[in-house]
DNA sequence: ACAAGGGTGATACCGAGTCTCACATGTTCG
DNA sequence: CGAACATGTGAGACTCGGTATCACCCTTGT
């Protein structure tokens, strides 16, 4: 067993039987059964042990994202973001114990949303090659992957509630309904002005018409005589 | 003067001069002419320096939203949102020195996130109150607070690197474009159908008919932004 | 005049995080 | 085989952020 799981498991236990600031880096340290020079070694600070695998995960999604495309884009993100969801099912109590400390300690709270956009940078940076030219692009990244990691985390947060019964099928419609969102960017400009169809005149009768506007409107190719 | 803007004025003075974690709390306190004492009873810790009217802004925001409701949901955010663009236009200079610090020092950035994480949460927690009752109420309200900041952020972003002529403007409409987003809550499932508007046949002239589209269109509700 | 209370200074203390030196394990190569 | 080197570790001194305590104003009201 590594200095590293030891101190992992130390860490863990005393926080959780006297909690996060009454339990001071030497406790941890001793129950480990290492040095105090080995545990700034190992994390860069007290907080980071309660996020071991951080890294470790920000290394998996970097990877996934940059199988994506444009064209896949929704796909990627999914599982990308799952990836983050699987970390946590797989850790288990330790995500639990996480949980609890992360809502009652004011700093692992902070620590925790430092995590939280870490995550969202790699989808921004991501996104950003991926979107559709235009102004707007960057603040459409943004906003996306802003909306991937609420929607994870809200999934993430009924898991460790106890609340949810299927957090991964759970998971993967918050995505959809995040990914339903850019339909309204693909819409031409204006948030408030829908698209438009004036139809001046026509000699076909009324009901061609239609047809012929509802395939239009559905993607279909224009009929060649026109 | 207080001695809580001789130390804002000392703190950031001595960060522009040597920088943030080579400047201690000893070395601001000498300068502003108070004791250490004093600087700790006046700022919770050498972070919060940064960010001197955060509390007073929250404030704000909270009796803004306050005063909202679920009809009038648009406009309570944008202004609400509006209330921290304008702290910062009203800080000028110290927003700016703010800036520099916040992007090269991470203690800082994280502690900036944190700033954010508050004011999404008064966004989440208004929302949820206003939001149309169904399942994903609790989801819908997440995403649109997290929205809100996200875009805020953004014009922010480009005003403190010059790049924003207008930053009013530009916000009010990234908020209409942030509102645009739950239009697709309002429907049901199945791909967007725009509205259309067809004119079958009409006896009046094309300019004079475009133009009384045009006026029935922009009179149409369109989220609030004025 | 005196009591009460808010803002302040001085000092001691705790604990996180850094730094430096020493040592104990391997390895790799001559 | 032994020397040179890398790696992980322990020990202790040190800096500095943050807390706690006590004493000292200086106001304000009765």
């Amino acid at each position: 067993m590594s200095s590293r799981d030891r101190l992992v498991e130390a860490a863990f236990a005393l926080f959780e039987e006297q909690g996060y600031d009454a339990t001071t880096v030497e406790a941890i340290v001793e129950r480990a059964g290492v040095s105090r020079a080995t545990f700034f070694r190992t994390f860069r600070s007290k907080e980071e042990v309660i996020f071991p695998r951080h890294e470790e995960v920000l290394g998996r999604i970097e990877a996934r994202l940059a199988t994506g495309s444009a064209a896949t884009m929704g796909l990627a993100l999914t599982e990308a973001s799952r990836l983050v969801l699987e970390q946590y099912l797989e850790e288990g109590e330790l995500a639990h114990i996480r949980y609890r400390l992360t809502r009652t300690v004011p700093a692992l709270r902070d620590r925790e949303r430092a995590s939280m956009a870490d995550y969202q940078r790699r989808f921004r940076e991501a996104l950003r090659g991926w979107m559709p030219p235009g102004a707007d692009a960057d603040l459409h990244a943004e906003l996306l992957a802003g909306a991937v990691v609420t929607a994870h985390n809200a999934v993430l947060r009924r898991w460790l509630r106890g609340t949810s019964a299927d957090p991964r099928a759970e998971h993967d419609d918050a995505m959809a309904a995040v990914l339903a969102m850019t339909r309204v960017w693909g819409e031409p400009d204006g948030p408030a002005a829908p698209a438009r169809v004036v139809v001046l005149r026509s000699d076909l009768p009324d009901d061609v018409l239609l047809a012929r506007l509802d395939a239009a409107l559905a993607g279909e190719p224009r009929p060649p005589s026109e």
